[in-house]
DNA sequence: ACCCCGCCTG
DNA sequence: CAGGCGGGGT
């Protein structure tokens, strides 16, 4: 319609780095990123499979189900990419069967299951709707309705109270005692068996394909699954961090390889690239390294702020912490921490723990089904796994990625002024600043709906963790971890915070109309979707008519005034309409304008001076051609935006 | 069709 | 600030 679009999108060209910067390759482009497997959570799964135990008194362990669900919600998510060119699935059915029916068929273990599923279900009851959540979920998948009727489906599920991290709290609290302990430890065996049945389903699949180091990895998780739990928690640790690196590298590498279109790999492996297409597909990969570093930072993150002193002692224990290459490592660490994280290298290990069981269970999860030959490693693998030997991927990340775990976890302060309690806080590491990380949740009414952040670990998966050390004293290690990393999960928003509105807010400053391809650039931290695009564009839509209104209001205020020359029409940071765009769009006044917002916004004033002085305002679409000039005004939005909170060096403290 | 814009309204 | 609507552009 304008050629405000035209603009943006050259300057998105450059940003993003692919050729067209076409709004439908890069929302593309982020579907595929983002909505990719949503596995769902503990909660849920637990709770279904309770409720399908009427049904089906035998089954009694969780898993089977369990890993349908999973696969189920997997392949929907597949098809939602639109990579439903995929090779056929397999058969989904036998899989994941299991002999370990009669194992729990006492009279005993049913009792402590109806404890289990009575705490269970009040958790899902209470304030969580995740189950809800995610049949409202594949409903809304098969939605076809027009976009306002699903924003308004969306908007029902808004309602719903949202809350997520305390469960794998809760529900590791139940096993405090020893009866827990005791059918803590009958679901590891369960678990084990599980792992036994995708392991050997996995290597049906792998056999042609690397199977060697595939065996390796998968047998390094097997190991540690299949441990007693009984054996110490350090002794796990140190082995999964011995192996993880390449756990870690290989699984990363193919749920990349999984989440680039399909066609591209064909045309990865016939080594014939159009350089349309590799630029495509490095800007998926290059997304997609991005989306894992966030993710690996915010686990980090948070367990830096909540675990501080603890794993050190695991390090110290760890006979590869003494190699030199090591030392290198950690010392970068250290140094990319700017020292705000003391034993900061050690916490890397939970951190890396945590990644490795994640993404060793979510390669199993995800490659079986659909991918019988796949050679993932052909090209680049990118970089959590560039480097050799225990590459932290947080080496990776950039001190933007860092704030954004922080804005996420503060959410906004209660004054209003998002940055605030970092402000106030000379550490931002302390623990004290995420008193109350949910801060967020208080604009959840435009939330979209619950569901779990696929580059996170998942409850599942935690469950596994939990499971495997329950029982020991030092279990509530892992179980802080846990809740670490649960917590941290919220990393990737999917829904707008009041953070987010006032980054929105402060980028007006520099964008008038940004376009939706600009916008998913600059809200990394979001799992864009329609309703949150339309959400966003929404709010700048907001902002320009306040902005628009200000200007009519002020330019007709100056002909009355007796204003001749519009020259004289300066917008200055003491002036009065100033203060007015000020106070709406920078609150706490802690953000410096820039000079050019004066310069477009004085020219803003005088168009629309001009336009009523000579009585143009009679035309009913009087304003258009003011829009079309002030939209071409727009300039870059500073790179600092992309971290997701307004990063503290913008602001004037 | 779909997206986005601007206007209007609450 | 969000919802609804109409309009205009692809």
């Amino acid at each position: 319609m304008n050629g405000s679009s035209v603009s943006k999108q050259d300057g998105e060209i450059t940003s993003l780095g692919h050729p067209g910067g076409l709004e439908k390759e890069s929302s593309l482009q982020r579907d595929s990123l983002f909505s990719s497997p949503s596995v769902p959570n503990l909660s849920q799964l637990l709770s279904q499979t309770i409720g399908n135990r009427t049904q089906e008194p035998k089954v009694i362990c969780p898993s089977s189900q369990i890993m349908e669900l999973l696969h189920q919600d997997g392949e929907d998510s597949s098809s939602r990419e639109g990579t439903q060119a995929l090779a056929p699935p397999l058969s989904h059915t036998p899989i994941f069967c299991f002999g370990d029916k009669d194992e729990f068929g006492n009279e005993h273990l049913r009792a402590k299951r109806a404890r289990v599923e009575s705490i269970i279900q009040g958790m899902s009851l209470s304030p969580n709707p995740i189950a809800l959540g995610a049949s409202a979920e594949r409903d809304r998948e098969h939605n076809t309705e027009k976009r306002r009727e699903s924003c308004r489906e969306n908007k029902r599920k808004q309602k719903l109270p949202q809350q997520q991290s305390p469960h794998v709290a809760q529900l590791v609290g139940t096993s405090a005692n020893a009866e827990e302990h005791h059918y803590l430890k009958e679901q590891l065996q369960v678990l084990q068996q599980q792992l036994r049945q995708l392991q050997e389903k996995f290597f049906q699949v792998y056999e042609l394909n690397d199977s060697d180091q595939t065996q390796e990895g998968t047998e390094q998780i097997m190991h540690l699954l299949t441990e007693k739990h009984g054996d110490s928690l350090e002794k796990s640790i140190q082995a999964l961090t011995r192996d993880q690196h390449k756990v870690l590298c290989r699984s990363t590498s193919e749920m990349e390889g999984h989440k680039v279109l399909e066609e591209e790999s064909k045309i990865v492996i016939k080594g014939d690239l159009s350089s349309e297409e590799r630029t495509l597909s490095e800007t998926l990969k290059g997304e997609l390294a991005r989306v894992v570093s966030q993710a690996v930072d915010s686990v980090l993150k948070k367990i830096l702020s909540s675990f501080p002193g603890h794993l050190s002692q695991m390090y110290d224990s760890l006979p590869m912490a003494t190699t030199d290459n090591r030392r290198e490592h950690l010392a970068s660490v250290e140094c990319s921490r700017k020292k705000q994280f003391p034993k900061a290298s050690s916490q890397n290990l939970v951190n890396s723990l945590a990644e490795a069981q994640t993404e060793a269970l979510s390669l199993v999860l995800e490659k079986s089904p659909d991918f019988p030959t796949y050679p993932v490693s052909l090209r680049g693998v990118r970089k959590p796994c560039q480097v050799p030997n225990m590459s932290y991927p947080l080496l990776m990340s950039s001190q933007v990625q860092e704030n954004q775990i922080l804005s996420q976890l503060l959410g906004y302060g209660q004054n209003g002024h998002w940055n605030s309690r970092i402000a106030s806080s000379p550490d931002r590491s302390s623990p004290a600043s995420l008193d109350q990380p949910w801060g967020a949740v208080k604009l959840r009414s435009s939330v979209m709906r619950q569901q779990q952040y696929p580059t996170s670990p998942n409850s599942t998966q935690m469950e596994s963790l939990a499971f495997l050390s329950a029982g020991k004293a030092e279990c509530r290690d892992l179980q802080s971890i846990m809740d670490g990393m649960s917590f941290s999960s919220i990393h990737i928003q999917e829904a707008l915070t009041p953070g987010h509105l006032k980054k929105a807010k402060l980028m007006f400053f520099f964008t008038r109309y940004p376009s939706s391809t600009l916008l998913k650039t600059y809200f990394l931290d979001v799992q864009f979707n329609r309703c949150i695009t339309s959400q966003l564009i929404k709010w700048f839509s907001n902002f320009r008519e306040f902005y628009y209104i200000q200007m009519e209001k002020f330019a007709r205020q100056a002909i009355l005034e007796g204003v001749t020359d519009c020259k004289d029409l300066m917008v200055s940071r003491n002036s009065e309409l100033f203060r007015a765009l000020n106070m709406h769009y920078n609150k706490g006044n802690d953000f410096e304008v820039p000079d050019r917002f004066l310069e477009v916004a004085s020219l803003t004033l005088q168009e629309f001076f001009s336009a009523v002085k000579a009585g143009k305002d009679s035309d009913p679409s009087w304003k258009k051609p003011i829009y079309k000039i002030i939209s071409k005004l727009d300039s870059d939005i500073p790179e600092a935006f992309k971290s997701s909170s307004c990063p503290q060096e913008l602001l004037q403290s």
